[in-house]
DNA sequence: ACCTGAACACCGTTCAAGT
DNA sequence: ACCTGAACACCGTTCAAGT
Protein backbone atom coordinates (compact mmCIF):
# COMPACT_ATOMS: atom_id res chain seq x y z
CA UNK A 1 0.00 0.00 0.00
CA UNK A 2 1.16 3.76 -1.06
CA UNK A 3 1.86 6.63 0.94
CA UNK A 4 -1.38 8.87 1.61
CA UNK A 5 -0.82 12.42 2.23
CA UNK A 6 -2.99 11.76 5.67
CA UNK A 7 -0.28 9.53 6.23
CA UNK A 8 2.66 11.47 5.80
CA UNK A 9 1.29 13.82 7.81
CA UNK A 10 0.06 11.37 10.83
CA UNK A 11 3.64 10.25 10.64
CA UNK A 12 5.09 13.76 11.27
CA UNK A 13 2.99 14.52 14.09
CA UNK A 14 4.40 11.40 16.05
CA UNK A 15 7.80 12.42 14.68
CA UNK A 16 7.23 16.01 16.47
CA UNK A 17 6.14 14.11 19.49
CA UNK A 18 9.28 12.16 19.68
CA UNK A 19 11.91 15.16 18.84
CA UNK A 20 10.41 18.27 18.41
CA UNK A 21 10.48 20.48 15.52
CA UNK A 22 13.93 21.01 15.17
CA UNK A 23 13.83 17.35 14.80
CA UNK A 24 11.33 17.19 12.30
CA UNK A 25 13.41 16.46 9.19
CA UNK A 26 11.75 15.60 5.75
CA UNK A 27 14.47 13.42 6.18
CA UNK A 28 13.57 11.22 8.85
CA UNK A 29 10.28 11.73 8.54
CA UNK A 30 10.54 9.81 4.86
CA UNK A 31 12.67 7.15 7.18
CA UNK A 32 9.71 6.86 9.07
CA UNK A 33 7.20 6.07 6.34
CA UNK A 34 10.16 3.78 4.81
CA UNK A 35 10.23 5.62 1.62
CA UNK A 36 12.50 8.07 0.32
CA UNK A 37 12.74 12.22 1.12
CA UNK A 38 11.86 13.22 -2.33
CA UNK A 39 9.43 11.34 -2.30
CA UNK A 40 7.52 13.44 0.33
CA UNK A 41 7.73 16.30 -2.77
CA UNK A 42 4.96 14.61 -4.76
CA UNK A 43 2.38 14.84 -1.77
CA UNK A 44 3.97 18.02 -0.58
CA UNK A 45 5.17 21.43 -2.56
CA UNK A 46 7.69 21.55 0.49
CA UNK A 47 8.00 21.60 4.27
CA UNK A 48 5.98 24.61 5.37
CA UNK A 49 3.12 23.18 3.02
CA UNK A 50 4.03 20.15 5.78
CA UNK A 51 4.00 22.40 8.38
CA UNK A 52 0.78 24.32 7.56
CA UNK A 53 -1.18 21.04 7.10
CA UNK A 54 0.30 20.12 10.67
CA UNK A 55 -0.79 22.97 11.69
CA UNK A 56 -4.32 22.69 10.67
CA UNK A 57 -4.64 19.07 12.05
CA UNK A 58 -3.75 19.90 15.30
CA UNK A 59 -7.20 21.65 15.23
CA UNK A 60 -8.95 18.41 14.13
CA UNK A 61 -9.56 17.05 17.56
CA UNK A 62 -11.07 20.99 19.02
CA UNK A 63 -14.57 20.21 20.47
CA UNK A 64 -16.41 23.30 20.28
CA UNK A 65 -18.93 24.16 23.11
CA UNK A 66 -22.61 24.09 23.09
CA UNK A 67 -24.08 26.83 20.85
CA UNK A 68 -26.43 27.72 23.87
CA UNK A 69 -23.87 29.55 26.20
CA UNK A 70 -23.73 33.18 26.35
CA UNK A 71 -20.77 34.67 24.41
CA UNK A 72 -18.05 35.09 27.18
CA UNK A 73 -18.60 31.66 28.56
CA UNK A 74 -18.20 30.24 25.00
CA UNK A 75 -15.40 32.15 24.10
CA UNK A 76 -13.44 30.97 27.21
CA UNK A 77 -14.38 27.63 26.69
CA UNK A 78 -12.88 27.82 23.03
CA UNK A 79 -10.24 29.50 24.19
CA UNK A 80 -8.84 27.08 26.29
CA UNK A 81 -9.78 23.81 24.04
CA UNK A 82 -7.46 25.71 21.47
CA UNK A 83 -4.88 25.17 24.04
CA UNK A 84 -5.25 22.06 24.75
CA UNK A 85 -5.50 21.08 20.79
CA UNK A 86 -1.89 23.06 20.50
CA UNK A 87 -0.66 21.18 23.93
CA UNK A 88 -1.70 17.90 22.32
CA UNK A 89 1.89 17.78 20.71
CA UNK A 90 5.19 18.65 21.33
CA UNK A 91 5.88 22.12 19.74
CA UNK A 92 2.22 22.34 19.18
CA UNK A 93 2.24 26.07 19.64
CA UNK A 94 5.20 27.09 17.65
CA UNK A 95 4.35 24.67 14.85
CA UNK A 96 1.44 26.97 14.84
CA UNK A 97 2.76 30.37 15.17
CA UNK A 98 3.56 31.90 12.24
CA UNK A 99 1.82 29.82 9.95
CA UNK A 100 -1.65 31.17 8.51
CA UNK A 101 -2.99 27.88 6.88
CA UNK A 102 -6.58 28.74 4.84
CA UNK A 103 -7.18 25.23 5.43
CA UNK A 104 -10.50 23.49 6.28
CA UNK A 105 -10.43 23.27 10.39
CA UNK A 106 -8.69 26.61 10.55
CA UNK A 107 -11.65 28.06 8.66
CA UNK A 108 -13.88 25.72 10.18
CA UNK A 109 -13.19 27.12 13.61
CA UNK A 110 -12.63 30.54 12.66
CA UNK A 111 -15.87 30.39 11.13
CA UNK A 112 -17.94 29.51 13.82
CA UNK A 113 -16.38 31.92 16.61
CA UNK A 114 -17.12 35.20 14.25
CA UNK A 115 -20.27 33.35 13.75
CA UNK A 116 -21.02 32.99 17.66
CA UNK A 117 -19.74 37.33 18.20
CA UNK A 118 -21.91 38.33 15.49
CA UNK A 119 -24.91 36.57 16.52
CA UNK A 120 -24.32 38.29 19.97
CA UNK A 121 -24.35 41.71 18.20
CA UNK A 122 -20.58 42.52 17.32
CA UNK A 123 -20.19 43.80 14.23
CA UNK A 124 -17.57 42.20 11.52
CA UNK A 125 -14.85 44.44 12.62
CA UNK A 126 -15.31 43.63 16.46
CA UNK A 127 -15.67 40.27 15.88
CA UNK A 128 -12.52 39.92 14.63
CA UNK A 129 -10.14 41.80 16.24
CA UNK A 130 -11.91 39.85 19.05
CA UNK A 131 -11.17 36.64 17.80
CA UNK A 132 -7.70 37.52 17.18
CA UNK A 133 -6.72 39.38 20.39
CA UNK A 134 -7.80 35.58 22.12
CA UNK A 135 -5.86 34.01 19.62
CA UNK A 136 -2.89 36.16 19.98
CA UNK A 137 -2.87 35.61 23.93
CA UNK A 138 -3.23 31.97 23.89
CA UNK A 139 -0.68 31.21 21.06
CA UNK A 140 1.72 33.33 23.30
CA UNK A 141 1.03 31.51 26.28
CA UNK A 142 1.27 28.14 24.80
CA UNK A 143 4.64 29.46 23.14
CA UNK A 144 6.35 30.01 26.61
CA UNK A 145 4.80 27.56 28.33
CA UNK A 146 6.26 24.65 25.84
CA UNK A 147 9.56 26.00 25.92
CA UNK A 148 9.44 25.57 29.53
CA UNK A 149 10.71 21.75 30.04
CA UNK A 150 8.53 20.49 32.58
CA UNK A 151 9.56 19.96 35.89
CA UNK A 152 11.18 16.45 36.65
CA UNK A 153 9.18 13.44 35.47
CA UNK A 154 8.90 14.37 31.73
CA UNK A 155 8.63 11.51 29.90
CA UNK A 156 10.01 11.98 26.74
CA UNK A 157 11.91 15.51 26.15
CA UNK A 158 15.88 13.75 26.32
CA UNK A 159 17.51 16.51 24.84
CA UNK A 160 18.35 20.09 26.49
CA UNK A 161 15.82 21.68 24.25
CA UNK A 162 13.61 23.20 26.52
CA UNK A 163 14.35 26.20 29.14
CA UNK A 164 14.51 24.75 32.92
CA UNK A 165 12.73 27.82 35.25
CA UNK A 166 14.58 26.23 38.27
CA UNK A 167 18.03 26.14 37.06
CA UNK A 168 17.74 29.70 35.32
CA UNK A 169 16.70 30.97 38.35
CA UNK A 170 19.72 29.51 39.91
CA UNK A 171 22.25 30.64 37.72
CA UNK A 172 21.26 34.44 38.14
CA UNK A 173 24.72 35.43 39.51
CA UNK A 174 24.70 37.48 42.97
CA UNK A 175 25.63 40.80 41.40
CA UNK A 176 22.66 40.34 39.18
CA UNK A 177 19.84 39.14 42.20
CA UNK A 178 20.96 41.91 43.69
CA UNK A 179 20.32 44.69 41.03
CA UNK A 180 17.30 43.36 40.13
CA UNK A 181 15.86 41.58 42.82
CA UNK A 182 12.07 42.12 41.57
CA UNK A 183 13.17 39.97 38.22
CA UNK A 184 14.87 37.48 40.45
CA UNK A 185 11.85 37.18 42.58
CA UNK A 186 9.39 36.65 39.07
CA UNK A 187 11.86 33.96 38.13
CA UNK A 188 11.36 31.89 41.05
CA UNK A 189 7.72 32.65 41.31
CA UNK A 190 6.95 31.55 37.69
CA UNK A 191 8.44 27.97 38.13
CA UNK A 192 6.45 27.50 41.09
CA UNK A 193 3.25 28.95 39.66
CA UNK A 194 0.38 26.71 38.43
CA UNK A 195 -0.14 27.02 34.35
CA UNK A 196 -3.50 25.92 34.10
CA UNK A 197 -4.10 29.04 37.18
CA UNK A 198 -1.74 31.38 35.19
CA UNK A 199 -4.00 30.75 31.87
CA UNK A 200 -7.44 31.19 33.03
CA UNK A 201 -5.97 34.17 34.76
CA UNK A 202 -5.11 35.63 31.86
CA UNK A 203 -7.80 34.76 29.60
CA UNK A 204 -10.57 36.19 32.73
CA UNK A 205 -8.95 39.48 32.69
CA UNK A 206 -9.05 39.56 28.24
CA UNK A 207 -13.06 38.36 28.67
CA UNK A 208 -13.62 40.83 30.93
CA UNK A 209 -12.26 43.72 29.37
CA UNK A 210 -14.24 42.31 26.00
CA UNK A 211 -17.22 42.43 27.86
CA UNK A 212 -16.90 46.06 28.07
CA UNK A 213 -17.30 46.79 24.34
CA UNK A 214 -19.37 44.11 23.29
CA UNK A 215 -23.36 45.03 22.76
CA UNK A 216 -25.93 43.81 24.83
CA UNK B 1 41.03 44.63 15.47
CA UNK B 2 39.94 41.53 16.82
CA UNK B 3 36.18 40.59 16.88
CA UNK B 4 34.37 41.71 20.30
CA UNK B 5 31.53 39.94 20.98
CA UNK B 6 29.00 42.91 20.90
CA UNK B 7 30.48 43.23 16.92
CA UNK B 8 29.20 39.89 16.62
CA UNK B 9 25.35 40.36 18.10
CA UNK B 10 25.39 43.93 15.80
CA UNK B 11 26.48 42.09 12.83
CA UNK B 12 23.83 39.34 13.55
CA UNK B 13 20.92 42.33 14.16
CA UNK B 14 21.96 43.31 10.54
CA UNK B 15 21.75 40.02 9.20
CA UNK B 16 19.01 39.34 10.46
CA UNK B 17 17.06 42.82 8.71
CA UNK B 18 18.59 41.03 5.38
CA UNK B 19 17.59 37.59 5.65
CA UNK B 20 15.22 37.12 8.43
CA UNK B 21 15.79 34.52 11.09
CA UNK B 22 16.26 31.54 8.46
CA UNK B 23 18.64 33.51 6.93
CA UNK B 24 20.85 33.56 10.15
CA UNK B 25 23.24 31.34 9.92
CA UNK B 26 26.72 30.90 11.37
CA UNK B 27 28.28 30.74 8.28
CA UNK B 28 27.08 33.74 7.04
CA UNK B 29 27.29 35.75 9.84
CA UNK B 30 31.21 34.50 10.21
CA UNK B 31 31.49 35.90 6.51
CA UNK B 32 30.13 39.37 7.69
CA UNK B 33 32.55 39.57 10.16
CA UNK B 34 35.44 38.29 7.99
CA UNK B 35 36.34 35.53 9.87
CA UNK B 36 35.94 31.57 10.09
CA UNK B 37 32.55 29.79 11.38
CA UNK B 38 34.62 27.86 14.37
CA UNK B 39 35.71 31.40 15.37
CA UNK B 40 32.48 32.25 16.76
CA UNK B 41 32.23 29.25 19.16
CA UNK B 42 34.83 30.93 20.70
CA UNK B 43 32.21 34.02 22.08
CA UNK B 44 29.10 32.04 22.04
CA UNK B 45 28.43 28.51 23.06
CA UNK B 46 26.14 27.96 20.17
CA UNK B 47 23.52 29.50 18.02
CA UNK B 48 20.96 29.44 21.02
CA UNK B 49 22.98 31.21 22.92
CA UNK B 50 23.64 33.93 20.48
CA UNK B 51 19.81 34.11 19.70
CA UNK B 52 19.59 34.77 23.37
CA UNK B 53 21.83 37.63 23.29
CA UNK B 54 20.11 39.10 20.26
CA UNK B 55 16.86 39.10 21.95
CA UNK B 56 18.44 40.78 24.47
CA UNK B 57 19.92 42.79 22.88
CA UNK B 58 16.53 44.02 21.17
CA UNK B 59 15.29 45.37 24.22
CA UNK B 60 18.54 47.54 24.39
CA UNK B 61 16.55 50.78 23.29
CA UNK B 62 13.50 50.09 25.13
CA UNK B 63 12.77 53.80 26.58
CA UNK B 64 10.59 53.04 30.04
CA UNK B 65 7.36 55.86 30.50
CA UNK B 66 8.31 58.35 33.30
CA UNK B 67 7.65 56.53 36.93
CA UNK B 68 4.94 59.53 37.95
CA UNK B 69 2.38 57.60 35.60
CA UNK B 70 -0.50 55.55 36.95
CA UNK B 71 0.22 51.92 36.48
CA UNK B 72 -2.40 51.21 33.65
CA UNK B 73 -1.60 54.06 31.50
CA UNK B 74 2.37 53.10 32.02
CA UNK B 75 1.81 49.40 31.48
CA UNK B 76 0.43 50.39 28.63
CA UNK B 77 3.14 52.70 27.27
CA UNK B 78 5.64 49.97 27.97
CA UNK B 79 3.24 47.26 26.09
CA UNK B 80 3.37 49.85 23.05
CA UNK B 81 7.50 50.41 23.55
CA UNK B 82 7.87 46.37 23.50
CA UNK B 83 6.06 46.02 20.48
CA UNK B 84 8.28 48.94 18.95
CA UNK B 85 11.34 46.96 20.19
CA UNK B 86 10.73 43.72 18.85
CA UNK B 87 9.13 45.69 15.53
CA UNK B 88 12.72 47.26 15.23
CA UNK B 89 14.34 44.25 13.26
CA UNK B 90 13.06 41.75 11.05
CA UNK B 91 11.18 38.64 12.61
CA UNK B 92 12.95 40.17 16.22
CA UNK B 93 9.17 38.41 17.73
CA UNK B 94 10.49 35.02 16.79
CA UNK B 95 13.57 35.69 18.14
CA UNK B 96 12.04 36.85 21.40
CA UNK B 97 9.81 34.03 21.78
CA UNK B 98 10.62 30.96 23.38
CA UNK B 99 14.21 32.11 24.44
CA UNK B 100 13.73 33.41 28.06
CA UNK B 101 17.14 34.83 28.60
CA UNK B 102 18.17 35.61 32.16
CA UNK B 103 20.00 38.87 30.25
CA UNK B 104 20.81 42.24 31.61
CA UNK B 105 17.95 43.80 29.59
CA UNK B 106 15.52 41.46 30.32
CA UNK B 107 15.87 41.57 33.60
CA UNK B 108 16.41 45.40 34.28
CA UNK B 109 13.02 45.64 32.43
CA UNK B 110 11.19 43.00 34.27
CA UNK B 111 12.45 44.56 37.62
CA UNK B 112 10.96 47.90 36.84
CA UNK B 113 7.87 46.60 35.61
CA UNK B 114 7.30 43.86 38.38
CA UNK B 115 8.05 46.99 40.85
CA UNK B 116 5.47 49.66 39.22
CA UNK B 117 2.75 46.67 40.09
CA UNK B 118 3.99 46.28 43.17
CA UNK B 119 4.16 50.28 43.86
CA UNK B 120 0.38 50.19 42.79
CA UNK B 121 -0.52 47.76 45.61
CA UNK B 122 -0.93 44.35 43.28
CA UNK B 123 1.00 41.23 45.48
CA UNK B 124 3.92 39.15 44.05
CA UNK B 125 1.90 36.93 42.42
CA UNK B 126 -0.59 39.48 40.66
CA UNK B 127 2.17 41.19 39.38
CA UNK B 128 4.22 38.48 38.34
CA UNK B 129 0.72 37.39 36.43
CA UNK B 130 -0.25 40.73 34.87
CA UNK B 131 3.41 41.29 33.32
CA UNK B 132 3.38 37.87 31.64
CA UNK B 133 -0.35 38.06 30.64
CA UNK B 134 0.62 40.85 28.66
CA UNK B 135 3.53 39.91 27.97
CA UNK B 136 1.87 36.75 26.08
CA UNK B 137 -0.36 39.10 23.81
CA UNK B 138 2.39 41.87 22.68
CA UNK B 139 4.65 38.62 21.17
CA UNK B 140 1.60 36.94 19.68
CA UNK B 141 0.56 40.05 18.12
CA UNK B 142 3.81 40.83 16.98
CA UNK B 143 4.69 37.13 15.96
CA UNK B 144 1.61 37.32 13.70
CA UNK B 145 2.21 40.73 12.68
CA UNK B 146 6.18 40.05 10.66
CA UNK B 147 4.87 36.86 9.80
CA UNK B 148 2.22 38.98 7.08
CA UNK B 149 3.95 40.55 4.16
CA UNK B 150 3.69 43.81 4.42
CA UNK B 151 1.26 45.15 1.63
CA UNK B 152 3.00 46.82 -1.51
CA UNK B 153 6.09 48.85 -1.40
CA UNK B 154 8.10 46.74 1.55
CA UNK B 155 12.04 47.82 0.87
CA UNK B 156 13.58 44.33 1.94
CA UNK B 157 11.79 41.20 2.14
CA UNK B 158 12.78 39.67 -1.65
CA UNK B 159 12.26 35.82 -0.75
CA UNK B 160 8.68 34.47 -0.70
CA UNK B 161 8.88 34.54 3.32
CA UNK B 162 5.71 36.27 4.87
CA UNK B 163 2.56 35.61 4.21
CA UNK B 164 0.29 37.51 1.78
CA UNK B 165 -3.08 37.92 3.44
CA UNK B 166 -4.39 39.22 0.10
CA UNK B 167 -3.22 36.89 -1.83
CA UNK B 168 -4.34 33.81 0.90
CA UNK B 169 -8.09 35.76 0.85
CA UNK B 170 -7.80 35.22 -3.09
CA UNK B 171 -6.84 31.55 -2.82
CA UNK B 172 -9.64 30.37 -1.17
CA UNK B 173 -11.71 28.02 -3.10
CA UNK B 174 -15.04 28.81 -4.37
CA UNK B 175 -16.23 26.37 -2.12
CA UNK B 176 -14.48 26.99 1.16
CA UNK B 177 -15.81 30.66 1.03
CA UNK B 178 -18.70 29.30 0.33
CA UNK B 179 -18.79 26.91 3.16
CA UNK B 180 -16.82 28.86 5.51
CA UNK B 181 -18.12 32.81 4.97
CA UNK B 182 -17.12 34.39 8.22
CA UNK B 183 -14.12 33.00 7.42
CA UNK B 184 -13.37 34.55 4.34
CA UNK B 185 -14.34 37.77 5.34
CA UNK B 186 -12.32 37.50 8.11
CA UNK B 187 -9.46 37.48 6.17
CA UNK B 188 -10.43 40.10 3.72
CA UNK B 189 -11.15 42.38 6.93
CA UNK B 190 -8.20 41.45 8.60
CA UNK B 191 -5.63 42.47 5.76
CA UNK B 192 -7.22 45.88 5.25
CA UNK B 193 -7.77 46.65 9.32
CA UNK B 194 -5.03 48.77 10.78
CA UNK B 195 -2.23 47.07 12.58
CA UNK B 196 -2.00 49.56 15.34
CA UNK B 197 -5.53 50.05 15.90
CA UNK B 198 -5.52 46.39 16.49
CA UNK B 199 -2.89 46.01 18.74
CA UNK B 200 -4.46 48.83 20.94
CA UNK B 201 -7.59 47.46 21.09
CA UNK B 202 -6.16 43.94 22.60
CA UNK B 203 -4.14 46.07 24.64
CA UNK B 204 -7.11 48.32 25.73
CA UNK B 205 -9.07 45.10 26.41
CA UNK B 206 -6.44 43.36 28.67
CA UNK B 207 -5.58 46.61 30.83
CA UNK B 208 -9.10 47.33 31.38
CA UNK B 209 -9.61 43.86 32.72
CA UNK B 210 -6.45 43.73 35.00
CA UNK B 211 -7.83 46.89 36.34
CA UNK B 212 -10.80 44.92 37.73
CA UNK B 213 -8.64 42.92 39.82
CA UNK B 214 -5.85 45.58 40.86
CA UNK B 215 -6.01 46.90 44.44
CA UNK B 216 -7.13 51.15 45.07
C1' DA C 1 43.02 35.53 23.97
C1' DC C 2 41.43 34.77 19.57
C1' DC C 3 41.44 32.54 15.05
C1' DT C 4 41.91 28.80 11.19
C1' DG C 5 41.53 24.23 8.37
C1' DA C 6 39.68 20.23 7.98
C1' DA C 7 36.31 17.29 8.99
C1' DC C 8 31.71 15.03 10.76
C1' DA C 9 27.15 14.33 10.45
C1' DC C 10 23.71 16.20 8.84
C1' DC C 11 20.00 19.44 6.12
C1' DG C 12 15.92 20.88 2.11
C1' DT C 13 15.22 20.49 -2.55
C1' DT C 14 15.64 19.33 -7.70
C1' DC C 15 15.41 16.32 -11.35
C1' DA C 16 15.87 12.63 -14.50
C1' DA C 17 14.50 8.14 -14.41
C1' DG C 18 11.89 4.20 -13.09
C1' DT C 19 7.17 1.33 -12.30
C1' DA D 1 0.10 8.02 -9.65
C1' DC D 2 3.82 7.38 -6.83
C1' DC D 3 8.67 6.37 -5.84
C1' DT D 4 14.06 6.18 -6.26
C1' DG D 5 19.22 7.54 -6.93
C1' DA D 6 22.20 10.80 -7.36
C1' DA D 7 23.44 15.17 -6.79
C1' DC D 8 23.61 20.39 -5.33
C1' DA D 9 24.25 23.73 -2.17
C1' DC D 10 24.12 24.24 2.03
C1' DC D 11 23.90 23.67 7.63
C1' DG D 12 25.82 23.65 13.18
C1' DT D 13 29.52 22.04 15.67
C1' DT D 14 34.07 19.85 17.20
C1' DC D 15 38.82 19.84 17.56
C1' DA D 16 43.64 19.97 16.89
C1' DA D 17 46.61 23.41 15.64
C1' DG D 18 48.30 27.95 14.96
C1' DT D 19 49.56 33.11 16.68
Amino acid sequence: MRVQRQDIIDAAMALLDDGGVDGLTMRRLAAALRIQAPSLYWHFAGKQALLDAMADALLAEMVLPEEEMPWDGWLRAVATEFRRALKSRRDGARVFAGTFPALDNVLRISDRIIAKLRAAGADERLAVRTLFTVQYFVLGFTIEEQAATPPPGGHGHEEGEGVDLMQVAQRLTAEQAARYPNAAITVKLLASDDDDARFRFGLDRLIDGLKAVMPS
